[in-house]
DNA sequence: TCAGCCATGTAATGGGTTACATGATTGA
DNA sequence: TCAATCATGTAACCCATTACATGGCTGA
C-alpha cells in the first residue's frame, strides 16, 4: 500500500518569484523599479540579481501570476509594467501559508576560514576577521539610519521587524569578531 | 591602455573545496569518513552534501590536489583513501590568505516571510516564527552540549571559535523571534 | 527481522551569478 | 565630458541539491 502522492495545484517556484510577487502586492513595477525596490527593502535578506529577476518575471507572466502592460516612451527605453494578477497572489498567499518553513542552513565561509586557522599566522587571520567587522559596522549603520526613519510608521510594521532582525544579526556577528580579536590577541602564540 | 589580467597560477575551486581540502589537514580520509567528519565539525555553516563532497575529492584527484589509495576489503565495500598533497596544501593556504573576504549575503526565507506578513493572518506567522525559534533552540542546545567538551582543550581553539560564532547568531536569531512573537501580540490586529 | 552502518557514485535538474550587449538622456 | 540613470535582456557557466542505484554486514 501506498500513499497517494500530495496534490499541489500551484507548481513550486523559487523564493525568488515569491519575492517578487510580494514587492507586486505594493504596486506595480517594470523590472527595473523592481530592482530598486528589493534594494532597498528585501535586499539585507534576499537579494537576487537583475539578470534572475528578469527571467523569473518572464516565468511568472507565462503562468500568468503576473499580467504585463507594455508602454512606449520616446525618450527613453520603452517599458514593461507589471502587476500582480489574482491566481498570482492566491499562489503567494499559499506559499506564506505553508507552515513548513525550512530550516536555514548557515552559510559562512570566514566562519570556514577560522576553522583552519592552525593554517596561516595570526596576523592574517586577524586581518579577515577586522575586514568583516568593519562591513558589518558599515551596514548596521546603515540600518540604523533606517530604523530612525521607520520605526514609527504603523504601515511599515513588518518591515520594521525585518530590519530588527537584520540588526540583531549583524550586532551579533560584531559581538563575535571582538571577541575572536580578543581571544587571538591574547593567546600566545603556539 | 589595459591592464593585463592577473596571473593566477592556482585554478579557482569552489569553497567546498576548500573545505575538504582543509579537512585532510587533520589526517587521511575516505569520502565516507569526510562526510561524517564534516557533519560533526563545520556543518554549522558549510554543510556539503555528500554527491557533492564525493564530486569535489574527484577534481581535487584530478588537479593532484589529493592524492587517492584504493583500499580492497573483503566483508565491506572498498573504499578510497584521500590524503592532501603538497601542491593542495599550497593551494589551500594561498586562499586562506587572500584578504578579500567576499561579504556573505544573508538569506533567509523567514525573514521574508515577515516581510510579506500584511498578507496572512496574525497566527500563521506566528506558528513559523515560533517553530523557527524551537528549531534554533534545539541546535542551540546541541552547540552547548559541544562546547563543554571542547572549550578548555587548546588544541580546538579554532574549532571553538567557530562554534562561539554559531551560539552568538542562534542566539541573536531565538532573541529576535521573542521579539517578533510579542510584537505580534501585542500590536492589536489591524 | 529490520534498521542502520559502511561505501561509492551517476543523472537530472535547478537556482543563481557573471559577463556581455545596447543606447539615449540627464545632471554635475 | 563623463558618470549615472533608465531599461531590457541573452548566454554561459557553476555550484549544489535531489533522486536514484547497489549490497553485504551488524546489532537491537
Amino acid at each position: 500500500m501506498r500513499t497517494s502522492p500530495v496534490q499541489t495545484d500551484t507548481p513550486q517556484l523559487s523564493t525568488t518569484s515569491y519575492a517578487v510577487l510580494g514587492l507586486l502586492t505594493f504596486g506595480d513595477h517594470s523590472g527595473y523599479d523592481l530592482m530598486k525596490l528589493a534594494e532597498r527593502s528585501i535586499a539585507y535578506f534576499w537579494a537576487p540579481t537583475k539578470s534572475h529577476l528578469y527571467g523569473e518575471l518572464k516565468r511568472l507572466s507565462r503562468l500568468q501570476y503576473v499580467a504585463e502592460r507594455h508602454i512606449e516612451q520616446k525618450d527613453r527605453p520603452d517599458k514593461r509594467i507589471y502587476s500582480i494578477t489574482d491566481s498570482g497572489r492566491q499562489a503567494l498567499v499559499d506559499w506564506m501559508s505553508n507552515s513548513e518553513v525550512a530550516p536555514e542552513p548557515v552559510k559562512s565561509e570566514l566562519t570556514l576560514r577560522v576553522f583552519f586557522g592552525h593554517l596561516v599566522d595570526r596576523a592574517t587571520l586577524l586581518a579577515q576577521i577586522k575586514e568583516m567587522r568593519r562591513h558589518a559596522h558599515k551596514e548596521l549603520d546603515q540600518m540604523r539610519a533606517i530604523e530612525r526613519t521607520i520605526k514609527d510608521e504603523p504601515e511599515l510594521f513588518y518591515p520594521y521587524l525585518t530590519l530588527r532582525a537584520g540588526l540583531a544579526i549583524k550586532r551579533a556577528k560584531i559581538r563575535w569578531a571582538d571577541y575572536v580579536i580578543d581571544a587571538l590577541l591574547t593567546r600566545e602564540e603556539p
